[in-house]
Formats: structure tokens, sequence, C-alpha cells
DNA sequence: CATGCATGCTCAATCGATGTAGCATCGTTG
DNA sequence: CAACGATGCTACATCGATTGAGCATGCATG
């Protein structure tokens, strides 16, 4: 970044403003900060002090304000993306909640990268965040390690970890649910009983395994048993799903448990290439996206309860709990009735 | 949120690693900052306390080091909203890039909420950012008058202002061409020639001003004129396009230009209720979004190109400019050949 | 053996805001 | 008029990290 010109005067502190309103450091402090009646500051200073502040366009230093504090208020997220309406739907909520308590946001978008995630972890705790909420993370445990030598706490969001307390969806009941409904959505349009394909996520994620669990659970239900080549975990990303599938032949009337919006992305892009554009195919997709609801093949969604799984959260936030708690919110089924895909 | 435990341990200080070291809280911080081969520490020391900052948890008290430093190296940004596509990349991006160039990104989500973008600004400054990019603010300049009044850089980004640099998307282009290809899709697929709807976005606002501009004139270059009852601006969100729209009746073989993925949300919610659901629409999106591009009446998308927007953003923050200068970006228009509607 | 220089550290001032302790002035009361 | 309380401020230490100045030691050189 380019250095600051050397006209351009530097922010005003309020030793400047204190010798501009002709009083003392402490006095314009106390004005600004709202302490100034318990200080028996009078009325007529702390309004033209005021005043000057606005003019000089003062704005406190919060390094030199929370250095001095105990408390810093501020509370921090990581979360691996935003390219979806569920991680969207969290930075946002959270930043809406944290304000309404009082506290400051900061949220660090880390990529799914682990190393960028600890390191983020660590820069929140360097800016004396009091909590750190650490949503969707590869290595959850890593970044908990750290914050406990470190004597802050941390919660985990979305994925669980195993030395800090966790709040994750009831990925097993919705997979379940999900997949028992295409299940049924297939055989009631294609007048088929058969297995289903798994696409997306990788093996050793927790939500993964968990919504794997599910859909087999599902499957059992009524009496199928899941074909091991059409689980397919390539990871999460679109062109990981098109190159994954690429290998494989999709047959008509064939049923599609997608692991995450991102992946939908992919996999449409995929059926779109191989002519399975119109009505021979059903999916659902585990995340919730408003367009995607609209796909003709796509027969039902998962959404997860984002507020209160946030609710959760600031609960915790709130009255620390003892011992390693593991919350699971329940999910919300969305089935979808398009219109007509075979006219 | 909860006060910390008075057992759990308060946060090391270079002072607590130095007694453990025993050696002084200089040489602790110049080996922790990496400044210790300058000042002569000897490798054994830099290794000792290394290992004992470590297991002691230590990362540098921001607050502390910031106040001391005289640069920040952070750059702030405020996005509006989470919920789409284009603001989601361009907080990602905008991380990412900041990262690259070894500055710390702090990112403030503020609804469209006037005042919660400028609390938002304020609370960025005391942060002491070094430059503030304002995205999509509703009012720009309020921010960017603190921002010269507190001698702090701001960049405008996504919506102009008039006292600060500003970056913005062509979208008189954009949307001129978006409107002349959903009028030819019209004539193409229904064989007539006539005004299409437009709807979303604030009049006072200036991307939907120049949009409108750029809707004008590709009507005007093909001998139409718009019809100023066609032209529903009640602001972004999916409740107002749709309780907007209740009031309207539309005719079979319309086209509509649809000014944000959010408003189309309700504007597809709206058409599906009336019935519109298959062929007899044609639309077009300001804004491009995966899923929205396989919905059926979608003739095409604007995509915003976000890397080129934010390579001129942080172009203009290393260099700043002289003089107030205006930024455009052509946008990418996304023409989209969906399978056939009308079978 | 005095001098110079390199090595390996420590000391102390500093950044800006906060808050406790304390000071000066004024009016009131016994 | 002394004592006291209220009012309206100021002085100063403090938070934790940084950094220029400086100190002590060891070794080599003339």
């Amino acid at each position: 970044m380019a250095e600051s010109d050397g006209n351009s005067a530097k922010r005003p502190t309020i030793y400047d403003l204190a010798e501009i309103a002709g009083t003392s450091p402490s006095a314009v402090s106390s004005i600004l900060n709202g302490t100034w009646k318990k200080r028996r500051i009078s009325e007529k200073l702390a309004e033209r002090v005021s005043r000057i502040a606005t003019e000089q366009g003062y704005a406190v230093n919060l390094q030199a304000s929370l250095l001095r504090r105990e408390r810093s208020r501020i509370i921090g997220m990581i979360v691996p993306k935003y390219d979806n309406r569920y991680f969207g739907a969290i930075a946002e909520q959270f930043e809406i909640m944290a304000r309404a308590r009082g506290l400051f946001p900061v949220i660090t978008c880390t990529q799914r990268d682990p190393d960028l995630e600890f390191e983020a972890a660590r820069e929140l705790i360097s800016y004396q965040a009091e909590c750190l909420i650490v949503t969707g993370a590869t290595d959850p445990d890593r970044i908990g390690e750290f914050c406990a030598a470190a004597g802050v706490r941390a919660i985990n969001l979305d994925l669980p970890g195993s030395n800090a307390p966790s709040i994750v969806s009831d990925n097993f009941t919705g997979a379940r649910d999900l997949t028992a409904l295409i299940l049924s959505r297939i055989e009631r349009d294609f007048g088929v009983i058969q297995p289903l394909w798994f696409i997306g996520g990788r093996g050793r994620d927790h939500n993964t395994a968990e919504r794997l669990r599910g859909f087999k659970a599902a499957h059992r239900q009524i009496g199928l048993s899941v074909l091991p080549d059409r689980i397919i975990m390539p990871g999460y990303s679109p062109h990981k799903a098109i190159a994954a599938m690429g290998t494989k032949t999709l047959a008509d009337r064939s049923g599609l448990f997608v692991n995450s919006t991102i992946t939908l992305e992919g996999v449409i892009h995929w059926l779109n290439e191989q002519r399975h554009g119109s009505g021979d195919i059903r999916l659902g997709c585990f995340d919730w996206d408003p367009f995607a609801a609209l796909l003709p093949q796509n027969v039902g969604m998962i959404e997860q309860n984002v507020p209160a799984m946030l609710e959760a959260t600031f609960e915790l936030v709130e009255t620390p709990p003892t011992g390693n708690v593991r919350l699971k919110i329940p999910c919300i089924l969305r089935g979808i009735d398009n219109y007509p895909v075979n006219p």
C-alpha cells in the first residue's frame, strides 16, 4: 500500500483535541467514550469537545483503547467460503447477532486451506478476540489446541472438533430423510426401486461421513443396499465433481444424492453435457439454494437451520458449557415438486 | 459474553516469556517479530524463546504492536450483503488479493443500512485501517467525507461517490447489451417485437439509473420506446419484488429485464404462482448465478468482472490517483440458450 | 597492554486511551 | 469563619510491543 502523504494530516488523537479545546486529554477521553457524566464534566465542555471531534474527523484508536481496557468484546469467526447460501447466511447472521449483543464481529475467509485456517485463527486471537467461532474448518482441533494454550475460548460450528464445544446440523437424519425422499420420487416417477448415487465431499470429513450413514440407513430401511462404486467423494468444488463423474456412466432413471450446492453446480454441468437434462434423472441436494430448488430434476433440498445454529452458538458464548458438549441441530427438509419434466 | 474464568491463565505477554526464558522483553520481541538477526540475538536464544512461545500459546497482541508501529497494513472493506454470488466473490477475492499483498483484510457486512454503513466505516478506521473499500454503499459520500476528515483513504467499489475514486461496472453497456439480447430472443422465440419490463432496484441508485439508461438505449436502437408503467423499482429484496409485481398483469410473450439475482428470486416466485412457469416468458438478469442461469426462461445474464474490478481497486490502493477518477469496468454478457421450453 | 571492533544482549521512551487519585474552587452550614 | 461537600477539572501510571541508544564482554591487532 502507498505510504500516506506527508502533507495529509495524521489522524487526530485526544491530545490534539485537548489542545484545540484548551482542556486535558482525560476530559476529552471521558467525553468521547461516554463516561463524562460519571466524571462530572460540564455539559458545556462536553458539547464543545464533541463538536471539535466531529470537525476533526476523530475516531478513537481502538488499538490504544483496547490495549488499556480489560475486555475487547471482539468475537472472531472463520468461514471456509462465501460462494454459497449456507456460509453466506452464517456470516451475515453472525454479524447481526453479534452486534445485537454489543460485540464486535470479525470474520475471515479461509478457502478450506488448513494452514490459512490456522493463521487466520492466530490473527484473530492477536486482535484480542475473546472467543473464536471456527466454522467448517478442515482441522478444528489444531485451532482448538492453540486457543486452549492461548486461553481463548473456541466454538466449532458446522464441523465438530474434539477439544471445544461443537454445534453441527443433524446430518444423519437430514441425509436419511432426503435419501428416502429421492428414493420415493424415483419409484413414483419412474416406477423403479434402486440404489442412488452419492456425490461430493470427502470421506474423512465428519459431515460427509454422517450423511453417508444417513444415506445408507434410508436404503436399508427399504431393503436396498448401497453400491460402493456409486459413492463418489472427490471433494467439494464443481470441477472436481465433473472430473470424478467423467469416468462414470449414468443410466436413465438414476437418482443422485448431491452433498453440497457447490458440488451440484458441477453435477448439473455434467448432466447437461451428457444430455441428461430432462426428465430421466432425479436428485436431491444437501444445502439449500433458491435457484437450484427450481431445477427440474430436483426433488428436495436440505436447509440447515442457520438461525437455530447461531442461536445455540451465542448461548454457548454467553454461558460457557462445562465439559465438551456437541449439539445437533435438526435440518429442514424442503421437498420440491417442480413442474412436470416428462410432459 | 461470559467473563473469562479466573483460573484460566491470561494470555502470555513478552514479559512472561522473558521471565521464563531468563532474558529481556526486548529480546523476546525481536525474536518473535523476526528482527532478531538485525539485532544480533544469538541463534541459540532465538530457538529457546521460540520454543517457549509455542509452548505457552503466545500470539502477539496486535493492539499493542500496532499502537507502536507507524503502519497497520490493515485494509478494510464494507459490503452490503453476502446473499449473492457477486458480493460473495468480491469479499473472497478481496481477502485473497489483500493477503497476497501482505495486507490484513477486514470485512464488515452492512445490510444496506446507511447508518450501519457509516458506523462500520468508523469502526474500521478505529481499527487503524489505512484504506477503506466502500462497496455498494447507499451513501458513499458520507463515508468519503468522514474518511477525508480522518485522513484515511477511501475507494468506492460497485457504486460511485463524488469525493473518492470509484470503480464501477459499465452498467450502461451491460444493460444495453442484455436488453438487446432479450428483445432479440423474444422476436426469435415468439415472433413479436415489444418493449420489456424493468424490475428491481431503486431509482436514485446510480447503477439502477445507468442500467435503465442502457435499457432505454437498446429499445431506442430498434425503434421502440419504453413504457413508464413497466418500470418497477421497489428495491432489491425478493418480497418487495413480489409485492410490487402483485399489482401487475403480465401478458404471455413478455420479456423481463431483472436488475439483480436477489430480485430474480422474487420474480421467479411470482411467475410460478402466476403459472407463467413454462415457455411464455423470457428474461435476462443483471448479475450472474450458476443455478439461475439454468432457468428455462433465462436468455442471458450479466456477469460483473470481479477480478478486473479488484485488480483496479488494488492498483488504486498501491498508487493513489491524483484527482477524482472514476473507472468503468466492462461486464461480461453470458448469453444462454437453455433447452427448448416450448417442446 | 591499550585500542578497536564485533557480539549479544538490556534499558527506557514511546504509541493513544483509560481511570484512579487528587487538586482547586465555590457554596452551604453549624 | 472553619469545616464540609459538591463541582469540575488535571496528573499520572498503565496496557504490551517496538526500537534507538547504550552497556559489557571477548577477541584481535598494533
